[in-house]
DNA sequence: CAGTCTCG
DNA sequence: CCGG
């Protein structure tokens, strides 16, 4: 398994579900998305829609509405609690986190080939001693990241293919990131030139 | 708290 | 493309 590390604590790993991991996990995907289906979060206080749409599996999923930003243990719309994590993704995050306990959020993220992600840190979880760990399937994605307390700006690129994972923790556990745009007929693994980005995350506090 | 927004 |  190829890792590049692009800074200290983020690592990249080009290629990291061959063809059939990524089929197999996508239909994992579409199962929860039909027991969790995607919903539109907002922003807070202003109310405007992100342009990506999100679910969850696992205990805990990542929501944004006027309230604010939360990890809560339920659907914003169905009010049921969140699908189970299947166990290739749980495999998945024991292989690249390097971390002990398991995670207890998954968030999916469902990009249209239009679809952005602003700068921002993922803060909102109590362990920031477990990293962050990132799948991505379908169109290929400019990833843009920088501006840590340690090292601030400038910002880098690096495309997103998919099957490639990144990991990032330690100094860079709360690197400013997002998603500038994609590449159009990249890949017909999501219809429509459409991408989807999985973060897996240990929420709660470990110790 | 809110810049995971939009706009220049 | 880039910003924080």
């Amino acid at each position: 398994m190829a890792a590049l590390t692009l800074a200290p604590g983020l690592v990249y790993y080009p290629d990291y579900l061959d063809q059939q991991a990524q089929q197999s996990l996508l239909d994992d995907i579409r199962d929860i998305v039909r027991q969790a289906p995607l919903f539109t979060p907002s922003m807070p206080k202003t109310g405007k829609p992100f342009s990506v749409r999100m679910s969850n599996c696992g205990p805990l999923g990542w929501v944004s509405d006027v309230q604010g930003y939360r990890y809560q243990p339920d659907h914003p719309v169905t009010h049921n609690p969140w699908p189970p994590m299947p166990a290739r993704l749980l495999a998945a995050w024991r292989e690249l986190s390097g971390f002990a306990a398991d995670p207890d959020a998954c968030l999916i993220n469902y990009y249209a080939s239009d679809a952005r992600m602003g700068l921002h840190q993922d803060k909102d979880e109590a362990e920031f001693s477990a990293p962050i760990v990132s799948l991505s399937f379908g169109a290929t994605a400019l990833f843009r990241y920088g501006l840590t307390e340690d090292k601030p700006s400038p910002t880098k690129s690096v495309r997103l293919r998919s099957g490639d994972a990144i990991v990032f923790g330690g100094p860079f556990r709360l690197v400013y990131h997002g998603i500038d745009r994609l590449f159009p007929g990249t890949s017909t693994l999501v219809p429509s030139d459409g991408r989807i980005n999985l973060t897996l995350r240990k929420v709660t506090a470990v110790a």
